[in-house]
DNA sequence: GAAATAAGTTAGTATGTCCTAACTTTTCCC
DNA sequence: GGGAAAAGTTAGGACATACTAACTTATTTC
């Protein structure tokens, strides 16, 4: 009865499902680069029970979309980076385009389109991004792979690492939690504005920012989810 | 350890799932009105087994979205009446926004909200439906439920029961085959245009047509596709 | 109204995804 | 380097959805 089926599963061509098109971009994002990504950190990013991680992942390398090494973690074979890309990038203009198009707040377009994303088709996506002039970052700053396939991987310093008296120019900002992007819409710490690290209290104490005439103050665990390119300064940055 | 789980399955504010949307789509467009769904028909416009609609139609029953009575069929609750129209809402809504907005073909909208319908919060089909200026039909002159869960239930004659020498305005037509769409596009049969019977060959022939100066023909199975409001004329309705 | 046919159901199975509990392997630390 | 802690896996089960095969009920036809 699944000798058909078996024979059908030729390499690659079945269209993923969502839970899978999660685990392959959450894979994507803890392992960017190279490294390989740990079980746990699988599981909590999709808030799932390890135990469960261990069972997907052992199915995804059976697909091959991903080497496993028991205990070990899992890397992203060349299809699994390939599919992941895939949905980064549907995920990303939509959330432009929700953005742009339909006037969605940035705080909420990332839940929608944790779900689109696996409902849209390619046809769609590409007509999404050719209405709104094919932007090349979603509206939290992350860069849109293409549709062959690459995308920019710069690593930016984050502003938690920015030495005192450095400035930069925020490039990104995490888009997940819709309470600190409303936080940090208020502050207007937002793609494109400039900042400059005033002073930075000892013990992980709060981080007092300028920005134009503007003067603020944020602890580090925010800090760290702003990057900025830095500007050469009169500091350089910091451990 | 599913105690909690039991508990909190109050009456109904969990989401449904895929599936149980179209299940409830298909029974709702069966039994438009009143009637009762019969297992085979809702398994043919599924595309499933009959036993799998068997099986589903007892849960959906449990769940309070239909009633069922084994041997004779099934109809929607309120409660499944609602959930229906809140998902054809959402279809005709995307379908009329994906056409308006994004340029779409309107053979290739169904497809596409097919799958979105599911993914869509009410906020994004809201938005959709605001910057398109609240249409009331979709592409295929379907009437769009309104968020309270009216619709427009009218019934309309098809073309094919148009008597010979009537006329009628095309008010809508049947949305799923996109051959046929584009077949319709190519005679300019679209919603809107005034046609009237000029000549109808026995035994199921083809169907002479006018509109316009233009005259065409075509035959039972596409004409029965076609809904018109039939125009006070020179000839009635046939039987 | 009984046989034939159509319609519908049940039984048993498969697949995908998830869980908890119990176990194993790796890593950390003295 | 050996034991504790952390990380990861397996075992066993749940649930939703689908299928085929075999059976039952309803409808049609003579
Ligand atoms: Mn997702
Ligand atoms: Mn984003
Ligand atoms: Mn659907
Ligand atoms: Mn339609």
């Amino acid at each position: 009865m699944s000798a058909a089926r078996e024979e059908s599963r030729v390499p690659g061509r079945e269209p993923l499902t969502a839970p899978v098109e999660d685990y392959l971009k959450a894979i994507y994002a803890i392992g960017r680069g190279s490294g390989a990504a740990a079980t746990n950190e699988i599981a909590q990013r999709l808030a799932l029970a390890p135990a469960s991680v261990s069972g997907m992942v052992r199915r995804l390398a059976d697909q091959g979309l991903l080497a496993y090494e028991r205990y070990h973690g899992v890397k992203l074979t060349e299809s699994g980076r390939r599919a992941a890309l895939r949905t980064l990038r549907r995920h990303r203009v939509i959330e432009a385009y929700l953005a742009e198009a339909l006037g969605y707040p940035w705080d909420r377009v990332h839940e929608e389109a944790e779900r689109l994303e696996h409902a849209a088709s390619d046809e769609l996506v590409d007509r999404m991004a050719a209405t709104i002039g094919e932007p090349e970052v979603d509206p939290h700053g992350a860069p849109i792979p293409t549709k062959d396939g690459s995308v920019d991987e710069t690593e930016y310093t984050s502003l938690a690492d920015l030495a005192v008296g450095a400035s930069g120019v925020v490039v990104r900002v995490a888009d997940e939690d819709p309470e600190m992007l409303r936080y940090l819409g208020e502050l207007s710490i937002l793609p494109g504005k400039r900042i400059t690290v005033k002073s930075r209290a000892p013990y992980d104490g709060p981080i007092t920012l300028g920005s134009g005439r503007q003067e603020m103050s944020i602890g580090p665990a925010l800090a760290s989810h702003v990057l900025v390119a830095p500007l050469a300064d009169r500091a350089g940055k910091r451990g």
